[in-house]
DNA sequence: TTCTATGCAAACGATTTGCAGGGAG
DNA sequence: CTCCCTGCAAATCGTTTGCATAGAA
């Protein structure tokens, strides 16, 4: 819990040195994130942080993310779906997401390297590959079931 | 032009054979598609087709644009912005998204063979690497301007 | 004739913005 | 005291849907 704490002095000092401020909406979206540990919607970060505080706004919410996005605290993935993810800027890792249940997993960051130094090599192009998630079929959803019905199918 | 004739008979028979109906409109959006040649935004489709027939509502874009993307005569791709992308289905082929100046552009397809081996192996994920877009940096805007002001920063 | 696809308009969900007031520094 | 951030409500954007009808097979 004083981790939480030890976060939240930390990017207020942050948000200090850009020259904004430190607030109660964006204190529960911090600890909305780092209680959920996980990859959050943007939707799902609201609801959390309703928990916490149920005062703060949706708009707050959204312009919060912003912000910390902007200050390189948190980080968003696009998923396959075209929905947006966010969490706490945390080590290096990828994502992957099954198209057929919806699931997140994150990947070694190193599994693209070789990908990256033959695009850059090839194609000029500088690989940023934590930005979107791979796209693909998951353990389960692959094995079993020819279609699960549990979730999103695109 | 015979090239597309060809291409819509092909895909007449192909709806035909799944109890479905070509029609203006969707000779409309084909002729779209094959004539731009590239990746188009929804939007765009709906601005080319508009070009081709004015009478076509952007409401039947959407819904042909869903009717091919079953029948698998037009693929999908989700870029980096959270827009989609779509266009003929051709050779199989990658994409990779500029996040500065928005650009798409193709990539081998075997690049990501190695990964796709290894994600498989590692975490029993089966990649389908063409439905979304890498993301990063393409040449000129890496090397040049710090910030290219031509499109979508994000 | 039968049934699918269309045009239209309204509904929709997610995100953004203008504004006046509240609170951090 | 100053200026950033907030809550609220309305606006906006992209996409989807219900309905009656036109049109393909």
């Amino acid at each position: 819990m004083t981790e939480v704490e030890d976060l939240l002095a930390t990017v207020t000092r942050l948000l200090h040195a850009r020259g904004e401020k430190m607030s109660a909406p964006r204190r529960a979206v911090i600890r909305a994130l780092a209680h959920q540990g996980g990859h959050l919607s943007a939707d799902a970060v609201v609801e959390a942080v309703g928990v916490i505080d149920a005062s703060v706004h949706r708009a707050s919410v959204y312009r919060t993310l912003a912000a910390l996005s902007d200050a390189d605290v948190v980080h968003h993935v696009h998923e396959g779906h075209g929905t947006t993810v966010y969490h706490l800027r945390t080590g290096p890792h990828l994502h992957a997401q099954c198209t057929r249940c919806g699931d997140l997993i994150d990947v070694r960051p190193d599994l693209v390297d070789d990908v990256a130094t033959a695009l850059h090599a090839e194609y000029g192009f500088a690989l940023d590959a934590e930005h979107v998630a791979l796209s693909g079929t998951c353990n389960q959803c692959a094995g079993h079931t020819p279609h699960h019905p549990t979730q999103h199918p695109e």
